[in-house]
RNA sequence: CGGGGCAUGGCGCAGUCUGGUAGCGCACCUGCUUUGGGAGCAGGGGGUCGUGGGUUCAAAUCCCGCUGCCCCGACCA
């Protein structure tokens, strides 16, 4: 492609909405355009990069043995109605009618419609196990749209979905998925982390989530660095506490704390390390209207999917508004403490082992010393709510797990017969007898990889493309070509010798000035970069250097430049 | 949905408090000079100031309603 023809506009200043990098740069580089809130339109090099995604999801989806279809954006509201989630699914399920009134929802997952084709179309085991994918755009009506199209209401979805017989049969392509799964990453160049995933709203058993890694990533993966143990902290056990509870020495007593909200607040101005506090938060219980306490030890965070999971703790976990705390107990949350609390307490093991401890007197300005449990305040029940923190030992034992942060960009499900039973998707079995099959469900998000890519390789210039997701593989940069007829005659030379042998190259054939070509080359982040210009033509030399080390060019002959790029260029 | 903020040319902003000619930088167009890291000079085009109402001789500016977007919380590829 010639840039000249192509009109490419890309910002030098960064639009101010943008909060994270890849959304910043996508902008910057003419990626994207947004229409509306989470909406985007693919521009031209965007969507090359995103078909380059595709591609490779879609061979290695075939190469496991998947099969593709398409299945419409638009769904009846019938079937969502049979698997219950029409009701289940609230405000995110975007929901509409016809001119009919008939009502229907944009597809933001496939499930129902899935198990309406398996359920006409496979009738004996024979059949199975069958994988089908698509690829194709799904709605979610996100509370809030973030991050451009990370976290976009509108988004492109690789999703297959697959029919078992029986859980063996399952396994076996749960695990074909995964491997398939590491292929794309691996291919795709991005360094990323497998791990053991809760199952949310999906439902089901057995769950892993890929995750790019990434600073700005919105998720928390715990690892091991002595064995294969990764999970998502939502789902990670916290260690048992190590020693049990100390007998009581100190008596409970009131200290004034005036102005002292935070455990911070409070630890520093009592000279108490924060492990030695406790802080409540109060959630809405399971029944409307109750309220619940949740007692953490000051230094340990709450995690709010294994709280939500427990039975009287409202799922989802809903804090109780600062209102409705005041109201109810009298008290604003900065001094709140179990001891006198008259609310079931829902106390984590680590904080439950604690003696002598510090908390909120439920007085505003006042706090305890010296409290302890049995004799102070007596737990509902004893529970992992916490997250484990970098550096506790990990589950399976193997050391230390290390925290870091990612970004979700695959997730496949064991889901068993949830929707099979609800739809009543069944085979018949070497019996003869009617058998309701087991379902897999496998995702990965298109669209998110792009800017989870960019979070991942980028510098202060711009984007760094890895090889395998680049727009184009060379991009072609001609300097002077008004000046020197040399350079146009050389760079269409190399320009149609790349094309026949199958690189992918763009030519800025822009009669611009270098400054500026340089700086757009830098943003739009091609990895293979060759400069043709008066300078280094006298010699019949040409001057290349990958996005990836600016500082480092390398002087090619030009009649050899082609077998040079394609040393440089790495299969994918 | 709750809480906070913003809305002025394609982008980034000033002007709003204290009502009176709509302004700056970038981008865009023309010409000349320039040409290896987002050029210089000169000229030029483009804005119902988000929207509807109100107050006023006069509204970007004050008042009320609506809409859109962004940020902080519970969701997820």
């Amino acid at each position: 492609m010639r840039l000249s023809r192509l009109p490419l506009t890309t910002l030098k200043e960064t639009p101010a909405d943008a909060e994270v990098v890849s959304h910043q740069l996508m902008l910057r580089a003419g990626l994207i355009r947004m229409l509306a809130a989470g909406l985007y339109s693919w521009m031209p090099f965007g969507l090359k990069v995103a078909r380059k995604v595709e591609t490779i999801v879609r061979e290695e989806m075939d190469r496991s043995g998947a099969v593709e279809l398409l299945m419409p954006a638009v769904q009846p509201a019938e079937l969502w109605h049979e698997s219950g989630r029409w009701e289940q699914y609230g405000p995110e399920l975007l929901r509409f009618a016809d001119r009919h009134e008939r009502e229907f929802c944009f597809g933001p997952t496939h499930e129902e419609v899935i198990t309406d084709i398996a359920r006409r179309e496979l009738k004996s085991y024979r059949q199975l196990p069958v994988n089908y994918y698509q690829i194709q755009t799904k709605f979610r009506d996100e509370i809030r749209p973030r991050f451009g199209v990370m976290r976009a209401r509108e988004f492109v979805m690789k999703d297959a979905y697959s029919f078992h017989l029986d859980s063996a049969s399952l396994d076996e392509t749960y695990e074909e998925m995964r491997l398939a799964y590491c292929r794309i990453f691996d291919r795709l160049g991005l360094e990323y982390r497998y791990v053991r995933a809760d199952s949310g709203a999906i439902g089901g058993a057995l769950s892993h989530e890929f995750h790019v890694l990434a600073d700005s990533g919105e998720d928390e993966i715990v690892y091991s660095e002595q064995s294969d143990y990764a999970a998502n902290v939502e789902q990670a056990p916290a260690p048992a506490p190590e020693s049990p509870r100390a007998e009581p020495t100190q008596e409970l007593q009131e200290v004034d704390t005036p102005d002292q909200r935070t455990i911070e607040e409070v630890s520093e101005f009592l000279g108490t390390p924060p492990k030695q506090s406790v802080k409540t938060l109060i959630v809405e219980g399971e029944e409307d209207g109750s309220l619940v306490a949740l007692i953490l030890r000051g230094d340990h965070r709450l995690n709010a999917v294994k709280a939500a999971k427990i039975e009287g703790i409202r799922s989802p976990l809903c804090f109780a508004d600062e209102a409705k705390v005041r109201e109810k107990l009298d008290c604003p949350v900065g001094s709140l403490g179990p001891a006198g609390l008259d609310l079931p307490l829902y106390v984590d093991a680590s904080a439950a082992v604690l003696s002598d401890f510090v908390c909120g007197a439920n007085r505003e300005g006042v706090h305890y010393i010296g409290v302890n449990w049995g004799r102070d305040a007596d737990p509902e029940q004893v529970c992992d709510i916490r997250n484990l923190e970098d550096g506790e030992p990990s589950p399976d034992g193997s050391g230390p797990v290390r925290s870091a942060r990612g970004i979700e960009v695959g997730h496949i499900f064991q889901l068993g017969d949830k929707y099979s039973q609800a739809m009543n998707c069944t085979v018949l079995n070497p019996d003869g007898k009617e058998q309701v099959v087991t379902m897999g469900c496998y995702g990965i998000g298109i669209t998110r990889i792009v800017a989870a890519a960019i979070e991942q390789n980028h510098d202060e210039q711009g984007i760094i493309w890895p090889d395998a997701m680049a727009p184009f593989s060379v991009l072609l940069c001609l300097i002077g070509a008004d000046r020197d007829g040399t350079v146009r005659t050389t760079a269409e030379t190399l320009y149609q010798q790349c094309q026949e042998a199958g690189i992918e190259v763009l030519m800025d054939d822009r009669d611009l000035r270098p400054g500026v070509m340089f700086a757009e080359a830098d943003l739009v982040g091609i990895p293979h970069r060759v400069v043709i210009s008066p300078r280094t033509l006298e010699q019949g030399r040409l001057e290349y250097r990958h996005r990836r080390n600016l500082d480092e060019a390398e002087e090619v002959a030009a009649d050899g430049l082609l077998e040079f790029l394609q040393a440089k260029i790495t299969p994918s």
